[in-house]
DNA sequence: CCTGACCAGATTGTCAACAATCTGCAAAGC
DNA sequence: GCTTTGCAGATTGTTGACAATCTGGTCAGG
């Protein structure tokens, strides 16, 4: 095995791309109208391709489709956000105490984890902080893919996808992220992971959920979310865990 | 206000409902191919929508895509309804916990999910069971709608749309299911949700999942799951709530 | 007998033309 | 003046034809 796989993608999952890239870039704002006939001519291709691509948005939650009126790019709110984060931990603490339950779940298989965190203190990512998201999302990714509940980690990946667009999308400032505090907390999730701790592995992912949305919340221009873990939203459902990490 | 809203179901979602039909019925089997120009024939229309309908239906798992190699039939097992039961169970309570803490969760809104509770006991549905798991999935999905976490709803409903689709192509018997029992718990959850008694709402949930699940198992031929709710895929998570109901 | 190139049939992927629908505006009716 | 109707342009929805790809088998060469 000395040959990586292909990356075959569709041509509907290469447009889907495009159009995040140009969301990421700024090109592309929310509001905007997606008219297939214009994104198929750009590109240089039909109209087909790229119906699919905007159809691929639309299930991820990136772009709204109103019958026979088209695709507009969502106008996501904080909220939305923070639902997104909320769907993550839920769904994330799932995966990961089903990974620490099965027998499968030993050393070669986190290898391939540990090598997405170390990837995460590469210099030339630590300098890009959208190139560090993403890193970061590949890792957790990795790790939720140690359960092998592929309907969880189907919706994980999807919010994966939606949060650098959404961040981006609302102008949420994130730089004052502590790249190595960000790092360490997820060394101490994998080793909690590894080692089936299981009580400080859901508190070490809370712990990260809690400081990433805490983080985007002090960057936001508004100033109604400061006490965002004040909110329901992220009460009373997972709480057990604080006391045990 | 006289006219109810059109049902205005795109071409693609009528193909996917057909389809999902046909896996009910029977007609159509696990391992089946989906070959778009023959059920374009047979419906009468053309190869795109059919295309569009068969992509949704890979969205919801229902189908497996292989690129340039077509559709084709999910095989699903057992441990993949347990799986969409762990997704409903998690996301369930986080819907339902935001729902109580909405100030807009008022009598209107419980209205019509008292209304589909109510269909619940109309006798021609309790003699058909699909007709029942039916109306017990749409009093759920109303239910869940109430939080407005329109993610999180989203998910749940295609976990909606699967369950009886598996429950049928896996064969799991569900007859000996005591309809009055599941009325009763219903009442129960939606009370509590109404009268906002966290725990209870979220005990009575859990309690639900589990003689659902529970009920399934029973009538699974294979032996293997009796123990069911001793396995790792339900525990440790949300099992705080056990000591509240 | 085994290997690998080649071919034919089936099926998906893409395309460009056509039909249906929506939007906004302007004109007609009250 | 206000509402309603009817149109024109823009855009989506659908279609049938064509291109690319995959599958399985056949046949030549070793």
């Amino acid at each position: 095995m000395t040959f990586e796989r292909l990356p075959d993608l569709s041509t509907a999952e290469l447009v889907a791309e495009r159009i995040r890239e140009a969301l990421l870039q700024g090109t592309l704002r929310p509001g905007d109208r997606l008219i297939e006939a214009d994104i198929a001519a750009e590109l240089g291709i039909s109209r087909g391709p790229v119906r699919e691509g905007i159809r691929l948005l639309a299930a991820e939650g990136i772009v709204v489709l109103r019958r026979n009126r088209g695709a507009v790019v969502t106008s996501p709110t904080f909220d939305d956000v923070l639902e997104v984060y909320v769907v993550r931990l839920g769904l994330g603490l799932l995966a990961l105490n089903h990974a620490m339950s099965l027998d499968a779940a030993s050393a070669p298989e986190f290898d391939d984890v540990e090598l997405l965190l170390r990837r995460m203190r590469n210099p030339g990512v630590q300098g890009d902080a959208l190139l560090m998201m993403d890193a970061d999302l590949h890792f957790q990714s990795a790790l939720f893919d140690l359960s092998g509940l592929t309907r969880v980690t189907a919706v994980l990946d999807q919010t994966a996808r939606d949060i650098p667009v959404f961040v981006k999308v609302l102008g949420i400032t994130y730089d004052e992220l502590d790249h190595s505090a960000l790092i360490e907390r997820h060394e101490r999730l994998l080793h909690a992971v590894r080692q089936r701790h299981r009580d400080a592995a859901a508190a070490a992912w809370r712990d990260h959920v809690r400081c990433t949305v805490g983080e985007f919340a002090r960057g936001y221009p508004a100033a109604q979310f400061e006490g965002i873990f004040d909110l329901p939203l992220m009460h009373h459902v997972f709480d057990h865990h604080d006391n045990l990490g």
